[in-house]
DNA sequence: TCAAAAAAACCGTCTAGACGGTATGTTTTG
DNA sequence: CAAAACATACCGTCTAGACGGTTTTTTTGA
């Protein structure tokens, strides 16, 4: 990274970027609505004046976490896409892989604790999300209509889920046969199409 | 329904269901962040004061809540249980039935919604849910305990988090497929057993 | 090249309002 | 009339945000 210069004193940029992951690791670690304008501004060492300075208010910055971790979502789930851009259920096993690969001991990838946080807070933050998925189907609409890969990304969110409390499926071998079992379904099943009638949009 | 007997003024126990029932919906409909003691005494036509009067605080409102909810979960699964004790993923299968069978649009049903929003913002509330869990999966170690199972149940909560924010899948049509689907792999591969190794626990 | 000058970054204090909770009435019920 | 049910008034705390001041960085102009 060049946007660390040695021997200037104020790096506004990186502050930015702190300020954004130490709300999320508060967000993480004591809940959203115990987030604080001062309790971030403590964390990431700078007054709350100064927190303010950068983002307009409290909204202004839980949105721009939120932008932070759709776009980190979004380049995780670009890596993991397939090449073969006719394979079934592409984007939904990508969509799987990425959460299903989350170490939770990394801090950086409690990012997807978060976003899941912000989803079940507020409607608004509901629509966003559902706005990114309604547009990378239509992308993938193809080869992720199918209710096969419908239940991978079912099954992601679920897993997703179980990672934010520590439930009985965020064990990794049991998470590992879970796995194995989703990909049993996928080539067990994709010759013997079921007909699911005709599947408009 | 007998409780109201209509010659008296006040009846404290309709009173406190209604108290229960209010915050239900202020949550659903504002989030969990947003409810006040004031807020849900307003819409249930009391004061702040009467509101205390039956919950001892805040916690203690919302404690009710949860715990109504569970109880509420715990009794639809029961009915949905299979009779036959021995069929594969009997208690997954009733779990995803419950859920599935949501209808938003009634607003006695919205009670998953504020589950799964109670227990994304504390973690106090999602360790009693695991107890739950953890509970029903002991009691039906024999038939629940495969990842066939556990998958059911994945994306079961994958469909009740899309409930939430009224994702794609939350359409009807779209989820009849996913339902049928759910179904063909259930038939389809309870005789292949991909035998993960010894199931811990 | 090098000061001013301007702008950006950052700090500490203050305030208005929201909210949980208490204390103290007033009405209803048995 | 006593106890439960409910209302009203009030308090302490917490927090978002405003504001004015100070330091650091960048730009300007000769």
């Amino acid at each position: 990274m060049m946007a660390t210069r040695p021997h200037r004193k104020n790096n506004p940029a990186a502050l930015r970027l702190k300020l954004l992951d130490c709300a999320a690791k508060l967000i993480v670690d004591h809940g959203l609505q115990s987030l604080t304008l001062e309790s971030v501004a403590r964390e990431a060492g700078v007054s709350k004046g100064g927190l303010l300075h950068h983002y307009s208010g409290k909204d202004a910055l839980i949105g721009g976490l939120f932008e932070m971790v759709v776009e980190w979502f979004d380049i995780q789930v670009d890596a993991a896409l397939d090449q073969d851009e006719t394979r079934p259920a592409r984007f939904s096993k990508a969509y799987l892989q990425v959460i299903a690969n989350i170490d939770m001991s990394v801090p950086a990838e409690k990012h997807l604790s978060v976003l899941i946080l912000m989803l079940s807070s507020d409607p608004h933050y509901c629509a966003r999300w559902n706005s990114w998925i309604d547009e990378r189907l239509q992308q993938h609409s193809q080869t992720d209509a199918s209710p096969m890969a419908r239940t991978l990304r079912l099954a992601a969110d679920g897993l997703w889920l179980s990672d934010l409390g520590g439930g009985p499926d965020s064990d990794p071998s049991i998470r590992r046969a879970i796995l194995q079992f989703l990909e049993t379904i996928d080539t067990g099943h994709t010759t013997k199409r079921s007909h699911p009638g005709k599947g408009g949009q």
